[in-house]
Formats: structure tokens, C-alpha cells, sequence
DNA sequence: CTCTGATATTAAACCGGTTTAATAAAGGGC
DNA sequence: GCCCTTTATTAAACCGGTTTAATATCAGAG
């Protein structure tokens, strides 16, 4: 493809003066640059992405990383991405997706500086080392969701607030009169769980019931979400530990719950309650009985997310934010109050 | 942040050499090397992504872009995304979303090339832009749905057999006894509307059926999927418009016709037959009643594309190709053999 | 008519790497 | 000990733009 040197000299102008007539930095008298843009439309040239970035220091691309174990994009993080994209689309941003693991990037045939001007990290763990040996000089990351303590001074964040949300639907169902919940939390490893886990916790301390700890349990990685939620209510039944209401992590985790239940012969709600950390509004109020759950405005977590980023790009100085986006309950026909079991 | 130069002064070696310990391209004495990358270390020195593409010619990246109108990613995109950063990661590559207008990129301030190795077409318009001027040395495309004709002979491009299925359908339920089948198709700007159209028709000239011309319908792009389903039921409805079984685009689109049913004292199946082109295995079996629908093998589009790709990258010289994904039935009880509406 | 300031243009430097072609050093065969 | 390879290293050219600093042009003021 033509360069810019080539139109310059068939222009009769110097690169410098082509360059002007492209990024309208510097006024070029009009017959002039309609000359170029002939002679360039003539050849078919386009300035150079990467020389240009190269020379401007300036991509405008923004990352999204996930974390190097998980492949898959779930609703959520659609949901949460196209938020982002409408703001990147709007401040003129493209979106790099980068899926490679850092061993990947580790290795030296591989090792470069980040080609973007931003990040968003989704999916924050406890043990995150995407944000080790971050510094201001690097480009600016903002994270959606609670990043672990120990970089919570230098980042950005955006996130729902996960402990209160927990501990209000864990009253919900107390206050309902059910003592045994179930609560199938997400995996271990993101720091959401251990959010989720504490706003639990309170919730009993404050109602004063005591909370049976094997009621308590982590998603493992490697098991998908139906199954998850299908297997540990068929274990936690054959184990004849009693409960009578389930908080799922997702609907999709609920789905397996409502599954098991039904092969069980266990009704919902009349038996068990169930509730779902979810933000699905669309097929939620389909199942049978229409699942209850929690709005996160995840769509708002991403549009949030990415103009805090493009805010910091634009400003270095940008003060570190923390932001909470508001969620709330919404119940539809999945819980009811605690009754005695009718049979023994 | 150190350059190149930096490192090969400490190190004392030329910056030729540094640029070997990184891309190991040519063999650098064992302790030159670890000497170097002791300096970088020190420094905290990486090669600059922008540099080393301008002077390889060669991004690593893919890009993903949608039509210029279509700011959202639905479920099936997400699904398609997944299949392509599999390929994507496993390759080592980035992915780029990019939902730029054509005017935004047609802008002198913002006119470039497309940082980009290749790209991936969504979403096929029969009136498409993308592809106009495209040619042998632009990076390489792959579109997944069938572009329109005029492209189809430059370009590759992944589908499903969509006129096939789309008659496929149509036939089973002719066969179950219904004559009347309302087909709520997808915009009519997409060429996969175009192609279950004709199926459609196909399968009623084959069974020497009537079509009538006001049970096909087209969504309009600014109503959301379940709307179209909910409200394009109850206008036919109070239109007197009969029909005794409903095709739809999406499962969203046949969760509005559900519930406008349910509204309307319609039951499904006994009154009408529905049935949705949708890869949504998750939530389609907690329709109630269950819906049946068709397996898209999404990611396998996705991945398919994006290999697709990778290897015209490779190989420019690399034929142009049109694979077909296939395609089946997933029959479950939303639809039943057409019986004499119950009271006149 | 000269000077001043604003506007337009350019040559050269720069961004930060990779690659080429030349050269030096090291080893092997005879 | 000499010649021939092979292996390592380097200086310089190159990728394709933007930006700086110097210069040319032109209008208006005095």
C-alpha cells in the first residue's frame, strides 16, 4: 500500500504537509489539501494505525482482561461489555479482548508493553497478580468488581455492593422464617464470593441464628454452572443435611436447583425457597415458579466502568474512584415463608 | 519507560542484539543474553508493541466488527465470541471489537488503516458496506452468516444451512397438520432472513400448500426481540388473522409470543404450535412448555471463522472457502399436530 | 516602502522497534 | 598453520507516521 511519502511527492507537497491535511492539526491552505486528498484517494492510502500510534503515543483502544483460567464469557459479562461498548463507541474507543494468560505473555518471544491506552479487568480474585507491579506508568486500569485490599489505594473500581446485597436477601429469607440456607456461592477464588459470604455471615449474627457452615458452598471451577447447582442439591440431600431454602450464585446455578428439586419430588416454593444472584430479567421470570432475584445494572457496571477509565486516560490525575452501583431485590415467585415439613 | 537503546547501552551490546535475546530469532550467547535481560529486568523493559508491529507488518490481533447500526451483542454474538477467542487464544491472538461507524472511520481525522490482521464479518447485510473495496491486499475477512452474492466469489465465509432448516421446520410442522404458520423472521435487512424465507416458501410449494403472504413477518431493528414476539401475536390476533403454529427468530422472540398467549388465553401447544430458531440450549427447556428449537453449533461457527482466518493469515494465497456448520432439530413439546380449533 | 505578525510549508528529528548486510570470532578439516 | 564454515555481533537502513524548529509568504500597520 501507497505511504505517505509517495502521495507527498505526487502532491508536490512534504510529508508533513499530507500528515497536516489527515489529523487537522495545523491549517493547509484549501486547494492544497484538496490536492493531497486526490492524490491520496488516487493511491488508496490511509495513514498508518501503528506508525501513527507509534508516534502519538495513543492507541485509543481500551482492554478487557479476564482471568487467565476462565475462557468463557457469560451473559453477565456480555451484559457488562456491551455497557462498555456503547461508551467506548461514543468517546471513538475500540475494544481489545485479551484472553491470553500471562504465562503466555510471560514468555519472552512474547513480552511487549500492553497495546492499549486502558484496561478493564473483569472477575477480580483474591489472588490476582494482573494488577502486580502495577504503577502510574502504566496505563490506567479499572476494575469492575471489588479488586483484592492491597490495590484498592492505587485502582479504580466499579462494583455492586455484594456484602449488603447478601446480607439482605439472607435476612429476606430469615425474616421469612428459614434458618437453613443453602448458599451456593460463587467459586472460591473471586473475591465477589468472599463479599457475598460475609454479608451472609452478618445477616444471621445480627438475626441471631446460628449458621451451619456446611451450608456454605464454593463453586468449583471446572464444573458448569447447571451441574453445579444440580449435583450439590442431589448431594446435599442424599446427606440428609436439612434446609429449606437455596441463594444461588446465578440462574443458571438456580436451573440445576430447580432441576434436582423436581427429580427429588421437592416443590419450589412450597417445600424450599429459592433465590438467585442474578441479573437475567428475561428468562427468570420463565421458569417455573418465576425465580427470584437481584437487578445489578450491569449493563450501567460497564458503561460506569469504561468512562472512569476514559476519564483517567484523558486525565492522568484522575483521583482513584471507588463506585457503587445500586441493585436491588426483585422477588417474584420463588420464596415463600417457612413452614414445618409436612411429612416426617 | 526504558527503550531498546537504554538496555543495549547498559548491557553494552548493539540494540540488534537486545532485539535477538527478545525475539529469539537469531542465536545470542548464553551469558550476552542473560546479561541483557538482567539490564531489562532492571529497567523494567519490554519491547514496544506499536514499534515491533510497524516494523513486522503483523498486529497478532483479529478484529470482530458488527454493522454499523447494531450496538448490541446478543446471546448467539456471546456464543460466536466464545468460539472465536478459543481459536484466538490457542493462536495468540487478540480480539478486537470494533462498533466504529463507517462514518466515524470516514472522518480525514480518524481515516486509517484497520490495525487489524484480519477480520470477522457478523451479521451479513444484503446491503452491506464492509465489503465494498475490498481486495486481496486489504487484511483478510471471514464472515460468518452468508454475505450477499456479489462478495461471495472474494470472500470466506462460515453459515449454517439456513434455507434448509428454515424449510426443514416449516415442513415438520405442514406435516403435524398446519397450514397456517406465522413466521416471525428477523430484520429484513439481514441476508439470514432472506435465506429462511425461502425455505419457508420452499416447503410449502413442496407440499403444495398456500402461503399466505401476511403470516410472514419482518422485525423492525427498534423493538427489543421480546416485544416483537409479544405485540406482532396480539396485532395478528385482533387482526383476525388465523394461524394455528408460530415460527420465531429467537427464543426471545418466542418468549413474547408466549406470554401475549398467555394473555390471550391462547394455550401452547393445544392452540397453537410454536417453534424458535434458537441455539439457546440453556433456558429453552424451562419454557413452558419446553421449547423446541434448532442447534446452531454457534461456537462452532465462532471457532470455525476464526480458524478460518488464522489460516488465510498465514496464507494469503489461501482458498476461499464457504463451510457450512450443520445444523438439527431439538424437538420438545411446545409444538403438536394441528387439530380443529376447540369452539368456532 | 519597511517592518511586524500571522499563516503556510518544509527539512529534519523523532517514536522504538526489526532486519539486512557486513564483519568478527570460533571451530573443524587437512 | 591455513582455509573454510558456522556462529555471534553490529552499524546502518527501514517500517510509516507526527512534531519541532526554521523558513517562506503574505497582509496590514505605520
Amino acid at each position: 500500500m501507497a505511504n505517505i511519502d509517495d502521495v507527498a511527492r505526487l502532491a508536490g507537497v512534504s510529508k508533513g504537509t499530507v500528515s497536516n491535511v489527515f489529523t487537522q492539526k495545523r491549517p493547509v491552505r484549501r486547494e492544497v489539501a484538496e490536492r493531497v486528498l486526490q492524490v491520496a484517494k488516487e493511491l488508496n492510502f490511509k495513514p498508518n494505525y501503528w506508525a501513527r500510534t507509534l508516534s502519538m503515543k495513543e492507541t485509543r483502544i481500551i482492554g478487557l482482561s479476564m482471568p487467565a483460567e476462565r475462557a468463557k464469557f457469560s451473559q453477565f459479562h456480555m451484559s457488562l461489555m456491551n455497557g462498555v461498548l456503547q461508551v467506548c463507541y461514543d468517546h471513538g474507543y475500540r475494544l481489545l479482548v485479551n484472553t491470553l494468560t500471562p504465562d503466555y505473555q510471560g514468555e519472552s518471544k512474547h513480552i511487549t508493553t500492553n497495546p492499549v491506552d486502558g484496561e478493564i479487568f473483569l472477575d477480580p480474585e483474591q489472588q490476582d497478580t494482573r494488577l502486580d507491579g502495577y504503577t502510574d506508568s502504566d496505563p490506567p486500569v479499572v476494575v469492575i468488581g471489588r479488586p483484592p485490599e492491597r490495590y484498592q489505594s492505587r485502582v479504580s473500581y466499579v462494583d455492586n455492593d455484594n456484602e449488603a446485597m447478601a446480607e439482605q436477601v439472607t435476612r429476606y429469607l430469615l425474616e421469612l422464617g428459614h434458618e437453613n440456607i443453602l448458599f451456593l456461592n460463587a467459586t472460591n477464588e473471586r473475591t465477589v464470593s468472599a463479599d457475598r459470604q460475609r454479608g451472609y455471615q452478618k445477616a444471621f449474627l445480627q438475626a441471631g441464628v446460628r449458621m451451619r457452615p456446611e451450608l456454605h458452598v464454593f463453586k468449583r471451577l471446572d464444573v458448569p454452572s447447571v451441574d453445579y447447582g444440580y449435583q450439590t442439591l442431589k448431594d446435599v440431600f442424599s446427606n440428609h443435611i436439612s434446609f429449606s431454602a437455596v441463594i444461588t450464585d446465578t440462574d443458571k446455578v438456580a436451573l440445576g436447583v430447580y432441576r434436582a428439586a423436581m427429580e427429588l419430588g421437592i416443590s419450589i416454593p412450597q417445600d424450599i425457597s429459592v433465590f438467585a444472584f442474578s441479573d437475567n430479567s428475561v428468562f427468570a421470570p420463565e421458569f417455573n415458579p418465576p425465580l427470584s432475584g437481584v437487578s445489578l445494572n450491569s449493563e450501567e457496571l460497564g458503561r460506569e466502568a469504561a468512562a472512569l477509565l476514559i476519564e483517567r486516560i484523558r486525565d492522568n490525575s484522575a483521583p482513584v474512584i471507588h463506585k457503587i452501583i445500586p441493585s436491588h431485590l426483585v422477588l417474584r415467585e420463588s420464596c415463600r415463608p417457612w413452614t414445618p415439613p409436612s411429612n416426617t
